[in-house]
DNA sequence: GTGAAAGCGCTAACAT
DNA sequence: ATGTTAGCGCTTTCAC
């Protein structure tokens, strides 16, 4: 255990290094080799200078370490909300690959209803200290314009459709729309209905497009979705009008919450799941194996999206380039209680 | 609209202010009056040197204004994780207050398994340009001698027991606790049945602990609580317990989310909600609405008390000495449709 | 209204 | 093995 550190009243300034050189009677030099752990120091002065170290309650500054080196060690994150699941499993992802390689995360939360606010969130950023910037941003927020790197600095962006002028990471949304439609075309539905995400939202569209395509393809009649605002609440109110079509047998919720929802209103109408109505959600967010019954749907790999941005950012900071493109981590269906075939009595 | 930013190889590097005044052919003090808004510089100048800051693409270097102010117009968050309902809403808010008094906010994520590792948070935190720090952190993590304010850097806790000797702010859980098994009792229920959080957390320490007391003051037996782990999974294997005793008919959920696994074991066991069963939970995360039957539960304020923190936080950082001491911030019950009076067929 | 000089804390380069 | 010098980009102080 080390010493307590000094007390220090309010007034004077926290101690440098050459307060440390000071007390040690060495050169500021020398306490700058023993702080970054180089070999080139006699034990006696290491040990005379972490002494010192410890007496002055000496912390090293990060600012002049960043002025002096022009970098900051640290990544910038741009998004919207914290407020849904998926936006916090990426941030976490994201701040935990991000601390492992030595790098800090500065959070730049956005309002929405700002023009332009991306953009400038991305400039205040820049005068941040960062070396790279995370954008966690629905689609149409990212106008392309507003958006044309104002800073020089490496930006990689997650869940949008910004185009290939731009780093992007994101799940495939499609292939796990498509599952979730097969899967219930497979059990032996004639048709799937669609409880959509808002349509301002790039997911939400993505899901919707290929949940048609794929009914499409499958030549079965595509009936029109429904759009919900992600929320249990909008799945509640439009489970309420699909119960009481006796022709839905099957429900794909573009969310896992707009899913409980939906349970929640076919419950309420006497429509057993999944022997009347099979539904299937989205994201399998932590508690979605405990909803009533638990409830089949696509896996999104937060994680691993979060992860991938900033092994994506690192490239993209040390090679000082663009390195446009998207990279799409698989989702995969999760199979619970909430999906059946279809009972016969047509 | 501005011009559209200069072009830069990977190799140059950033312009400074030098840069900015030798195109505008002023000083760099100039430059650096019209950054900062001062009002004593002409007009004309003022022009000449914004056009020249867009020509060259400026942007102002954090690190060096913060190495001459001492001050780092950031505040650093230590969490260990993001993963859980109250943590996030309560980080969305800190950032939400922080953003808007001109502080930006750094993620500190500590791996719990880690020996003294928010001590050592808080120091690599300190190392970091930041001006003070909250800990959103379970209690017994927070031992008390590892965390004596290594730094010198204001900070303030949440949800912990941390003591009078530091600033914290926390749902008043205790209070919570109460209410909601008062409910319960108020209704009829001979007793209340409690599915607890796990023992390493400090709120459902609190929560067992004033459910304990308020059935203690009721003069009714308390039965012996379920210890779960925060997950609907838990709460379901608890609820199948639950669901087995005919005795039981309240239950009171340390959480929305095991709350919503009772509910499905108590649906599968075929014990109706709330006729047969109530059940009651505790923070009231989003979708509680949604749940079959909608949830009543304990609301806990998460954005006043991100908001308080960085209130608590500001003081600090600004009158520089302590300021110990709780501030509680009030729950208060959701009525919906998960309890009621017990059905009488004694 | 504008500029020149000094220095914030640190480290790279160059002595010794 | 240790010390000295210089300078990162900015702002404060003091001249003019």
């Amino acid at each position: 255990m080390t010493n307590p550190p000094q007390r220090r009243t309010a007034t004077s300034r926290l101690p440098s290094m050459a307060d440390v050189a000071a007390l040690a009677k060495v050169s500021s030099q020398t306490v700058s080799r023993v702080v970054n752990g180089r070999t080139n120091v006699d034990d006696d002065t290491r040990e005379r200078v972490l002494a010192a170290m410890d007496e002055a309650g000496y912390r090293p500054n990060s600012a002049a370490r960043s002025l002096k080196s022009g970098q900051f060690r640290s990544i910038g994150v741009v998004l919207y909300t914290l407020s849904t699941f998926g936006n916090m499993r990426t941030l976490d992802a994201v701040t935990a690959s991000s601390t492992l390689a030595g790098y800090s995360v500065t959070l730049l939360p956005v309002a929405l209803d700002t023009e332009n606010g991306v953009a400038s969130a991305v400039t205040r950023l820049a005068e941040q200290a960062v070396d790279g910037i995370v954008i966690i941003m629905e689609a149409q927020v990212l106008d392309r314009a507003s958006i044309t790197l104002p800073t020089g600095v490496p930006v990689v962006i997650v869940d949008s459709d910004a185009g290939s002028q731009f780093t992007v990471v994101d799940t495939d949304q499609v292939d796990g729309a498509r599952q979730a439609t097969q899967h219930l075309l497979d059990l032996g539905h004639t048709t799937v209905w669609h409880v959509a995400g808002p349509d301002a939202a790039f997911s939400a569209r993505r899901r919707a497009a290929s949940w048609r395509a794929t009914l499409e393809e499958a030549g079965t009649p595509v009936p029109p979705p429904l759009v919900g605002d992600w929320s249990g609440k909008s799945g509640y109110q439009h489970g309420l009008t699909l119960a009481a079509r006796k022709d839905v047998t099957a429900i794909f919720a573009a969310n896992d919450q707009m899913a409980l929802g939906i349970l929640r209103a076919l419950h309420e109408s006497g429509r057993a799941v999944p022997q009347s109505v099979s539904v299937i959600g989205f994201d399998d967010m932590p508690d979605a194996d405990s909803f009533y019954p638990p409830l089949t749907t696509v896996h999104q790999d937060f994680g691993e999206v979060g992860r991938l941005c900033m092994v994506k950012l690192l490239e993209l900071i040390e090679s000082n380039r663009p390195h446009p493109g998207a990279t799409l981590v698989p989702a995969h269906l999760v199979l619970r209680s909430s999906t059946a075939s279809p009972s016969r009595r047509d």
